[in-house]
DNA sequence: AATGAATGAGGGTTCATTCAT
DNA sequence: TATGAATGAACCCTCATTCAT
């Protein structure tokens, strides 16, 4: 193209069995959620991740189980996210505040993690069924919960009673649906849910939180 | 009808013909919604109709126009049990609490719904952008529920401001999270989410609502 | 290639499945026999039959099942023409030669007998052994041996207590043997073993047999 | 073998070399007649002879050439086994009697013999026709037998004119087709083809033998 | 001498779609 | 109106073979 070549430069093959298979997992991790699971495509991971598709074969056997690593390493990913969320030391609402926003900015940032997610869900859980270690991945978050909702409740802010996983799903939920649902909110109710929109939805969602939690 | 007529009518004519298409549909809603676009089979939407495969392509033209035919579908089968929700004369905040245990109990007997919406939005919302009528279709809701906040507020009960799609999304949020991700939730978090536990997180749901709202 | 052609003349689609099925077979025997199992290429069966490789699938389900069928097509054929075989009214020495100077001959006629025969040896039988009426289809047989073994002992010219099965291999054997291994045996004995060689060798085994079963 | 030597020479050197090299014959000797020749896989030889891939295209070349090997070595163990049968001192019958029950007994204890000259049948003899040395194989068993139908002829028991090399098809078909093809005849013939069958099979055969050479 | 890493080429199978009646 | 018969185009996966150390 540039001028004749004596030689087609083909990329070198990279001899780096680690790096390969990383650069597989977070292009599948791209496909899968992109198009589903029915709709990915072997051949297109291969070519995100510059590798030949025998070798996809041959790290993780089949697309099933590529899939399944890719949806693992959604969790992980997200997770890694989520440990550098500092809430110590926060009044306890604003801690509760500062949790919904995050959370709506990590799935902002993160939108193969929806998209996976809904797939998974598309799928009846199969995979996640069946995956090892699949429980817990999400417990440092309930901690901090925990912890917020204690402190809330020592400072007598906050009413007793309330389970921290019960408030992730709704935290989770008012967060979750207006990015998952986007593109049906927006034609049906013909609303932009631009950053703007978003942006002061999470701010309302603290408000709902909070005041659910009052005393 | 049933006598002959002159050419150039291509829509199909006979009697049976509105069952097959409706027929037709119904499958291509199940199929759609229970395997995704992708994963979804012309073949399986013929069998359970009880139709040959040609007689898909007659009516609908392609896959993907039956898709579509059947997102549309969802949403019109959805809205029509909306319709049924009769609201009038409740204090505010009971019917507040009525419209979201219905939500919950709406989604929770029409899988395919939520299914298949999820489906649509992992595809971008390709087919509902195109797809005219989309809007609107579920504007008796929304009138609903604003006839609500205003009968609220003119009591006093609720606070002024509140924007009646705005807070349909939270409700639907509310109700649509652990029913789409009930299986990466139940995995995850190792929670039963049966039937019990939906009602009691209606229940927690209309509170968080009706709080978020009064004045 | 030989002048413009306004349309490519395509082979007109035959609309005849009974007939599509049988050439797929019939293209499937002379496939499987020459390449063996694992070497037969479906294309090459398609390309052979005159159809297109979905429809193969269609009719037979997958290569393992188009190759059982493909089995039970040779017993069938090579039955058929053991069937026009008439031994009736001759002396027993001569009806036993003539069995087998024919038994020869049709395996000499009908090649890719003896080699989907070692195909499927070679596979340890994984097939036949599934295939539901492959015993039985070479009852005729046995019943004209049993025939003339019985009037051989009538006339005192044979030996009792000779299995009619056992007999047959052996016949079996000696007309088997020379054609299956007909390649390795002209490399290491560099005999022509051409037609001539088969035909004096058929007369030698039909001695040899008559002679073993002379009283 | 074991000094240094001026460069050139491909194969390799090392003491394990060998070992290397024979035990991926023995292996290759085992897949291709276990698998015949499509269905060996090069990765099984592999595995099974403990060594890595390359180094099977190291030593050999490529598959084709790697199954010419194994081949050949299938002839060499046969011979080897042959070569211990003594028939020296014998009555010619007896000795005849003798050959025809070591046949049977030799090809049922080297399976994969049969098996790899099936695949070779299978494939037109293409590999054995350009072997070297494929003749003159069998060379020892042929002059045992010319010696032992020469004695008969001298004691005046056999007749004159049989060939050996045509006695030894004899010999080798009755012995060969009950157990190349045994798994078809099981299946068809609904005998159990079990070991007592195959020792009276080889008595029988004897006798069949005996009695076409006597004068 | 030996091998872990990698791939081009192709094979079996599926599926949306059309043909011809 | 309706469908049995048929296919082009992919897709998943495998395998003989080579590269680079």
């Amino acid at each position: 193209m540039t001028g004749p070549q004596p030689k087609k430069t083909r990329a070198p093959r990279r001899r780096n069995a680690e790096a390969s298979r990383s650069s597989i997992l977070q292009a599948a991790l791209v496909e899968f959620s992109t198009q589903g699971y029915d709709g990915a495509r072997v051949d297109n991971v291969a070519a995100r991740a510059g590798v030949s598709k025998p070798l996809i074969y041959d790290y993780f056997g089949d697309k099933e189980a590529l899939y399944a690593a890719a949806l693992l390493e959604a969790y992980v990913q997200i997770r890694g996210g989520e440990k550098k969320l500092n809430l110590e030391g926060l009044d306890p609402a604003e801690a509760i505040r500062k949790l919904v926003t995050f959370t709506l900015e990590h799935f902002r940032r993160n939108p193969w993690f929806i998209s996976i997610l809904n797939t998974e869900n598309l799928r009846g859980g199969a995979t996640i069924r069946e995956m090892h270690g699949a429980a817990g991945v999400q417990s440092d978050l309930v901690k901090k919960i925990r912890r917020i909702l204690e402190e809330g409740e020592r400072q007598g802010k906050f009413r007793p009673g309330v389970d921290p996983v019960d408030l992730y799903f709704f935290i989770a939920s008012l967060c979750y649906f207006p990015l998952s649902n986007i593109h049906t909110l927006r034609s049906v109710f013909q609303r932009p849910l631009d950053d703007a929109w978003l942006d002061s939805h999470a701010v309302e969602a603290g408000t709902m939180i909070v005041r659910y939690l009052e005393a």
